[in-house]
DNA sequence: AATCATCTGTTCGATTATAGAACACATGCC
DNA sequence: GGCATGTGTTCTATAATCGAACAGATGATT
């Protein structure tokens, strides 16, 4: 019997990974779930199921609706508060000064295995249709400027070591020599971006962004001023 | 100590538990924790800690600094992108409306227990020296405006059924009467608020509320726009 | 109105995932 | 060199977990 179909690694630890998996498709469905659908998408018996789900509740990480549904609860925001706390603070306050001057959205992403996950976001002030990039979203990181950015921080041999199977663009090894990764239409139609690598706490590779429809300055000017901002986060992280 | 302390509640999935205590040991920490200092933390063995910690790791839930410390990962903010996704497009317009027009930080918060977790946020634009409430903050149901609010959804019957040992505060018969909620200096020494009561996905009771240093506005005109507010953002929910 | 269908919640014995000790290895300090 | 600290691995008895079977609740159907 095959603990995890799909991709082949078997978790240390069984009921933990089955339990993380319930919030992992609570948080991926758009509504809430009755207890034999999140079974079903789970893969294992409705009283597996039902008892797990009873612990997530205990610690407030799902909720349940009139309906008996379910779905995530206040619970995960609490944990997720503490992710980069510090990142938090000294990022935030550069984040919107390169957002106002520059009228982009800005935002940190790390590099999360196959993914590029946006961990603080601030929008400009004058928010006609500007993009909004919540925390927590994700696209893959073989896709747009943040990824080609975390790639540049690494020879093509460093990241092929890091990253088995996931190809090295060549995007990266210019944007290492230019300081700066560009892309547009590539995570969202008609939308541009840079970025810099930046490194954060927790040692993981990220980078600073920022995104725009058309862009009204010379891209050396924003890079720069981003690549000015990642310095100045980097060393009030210490 | 032990799971069963404190509280007699004995959580149907000792494993499951224990990883979710994990996060939560490490969401509060303010900085990173070795393996040694997680698993005294969590009152478990070393071994115990470490494989719960491999798997938390395998869904980024977790990572590593170079010295091996243990900090909450990204995988966190993912799972917290679910909580209330509905909430957000809802209620972020509205709030920033707030925000802006009454020069106030802005937000909802849900009861949780004993306590009152801020959801989503929103910052006035003319950013001086506002007061931040980020999300994933919590503080206890009996303080500030936000608590009071949600007690006054309710009578005094129906809270002392709903929240056995929780003292019904008299504010909240007033509070019922006169539609809004407010506090001084109870959360936030020199910080008010005032608050009215909201229902959003999930059927928790919660609060919408601005906090404020000092007030520019009668009072009732504020909890007017609340009011309003709120009925907008239930309305939009469904 | 009665029946059926669907879903939640509970109980219980067999099984198997887990607990925790003991050990091997790496690193920094005296 | 030796000691201290901490990480990572292996192994077996134990106890937590699995999953079936059952009971109760709710709503749809004929």
């Amino acid at each position: 019997m095959t603990p995890t179909a799909g991709s082949a690694q078997a978790s240390p630890s069984q009921t933990l990974s089955r339990g993380i998996r319930a919030l992992e498709i609570l948080a991926d469905a758009q509504h809430p779930l009755t207890i034999a659908e999140l079974a079903d998408a789970m893969g294992v018996h409705r009283s597996v199921a039902y008892r797990i789900l009873r612990t997530l509740e205990d610690h407030s990480l799902l909720v349940r609706d009139d309906g008996g549904r379910v779905q995530p609860g206040p619970g995960l925001a609490v944990l997720a508060r503490g992710v980069s706390r510090n990142l938090q603070t000294a990022a935030l306050p550069e984040l919107t000064q390169l957002a106002n001057t520059l009228t982009m959205s800005a935002f940190v992403a790390v590099w999360d295995h196959e993914e590029c996950v946006t961990l603080v976001t601030v929008d400009p002030r004058h928010t006609g249709a500007t993009v909004v990039q919540h925390p927590g979203s994700r696209h893959p990181i073989s896709a747009g400027a943040p990824g080609i950015a975390i790639q540049s921080a690494m020879s093509e041999q460093e990241w092929t070591a890091a990253a088995p199977g996931i190809p090295y663009r060549a995007e990266a090894a210019e944007a290492r020599l230019r300081g700066y990764a560009a892309s547009h239409d590539e995570v969202i139609s008609g939308v541009s971006s840079l970025a810099v690598p930046i490194r954060v706490p927790g040692g993981r590779p990220a980078a600073l962004a920022v995104v725009y429809i058309r862009a009204a300055q010379d891209p050396r000017e924003v890079a720069a001023a981003l690549a000015a901002a990642a310095e100045r986060i980097e060393s009030q992280l210490g």
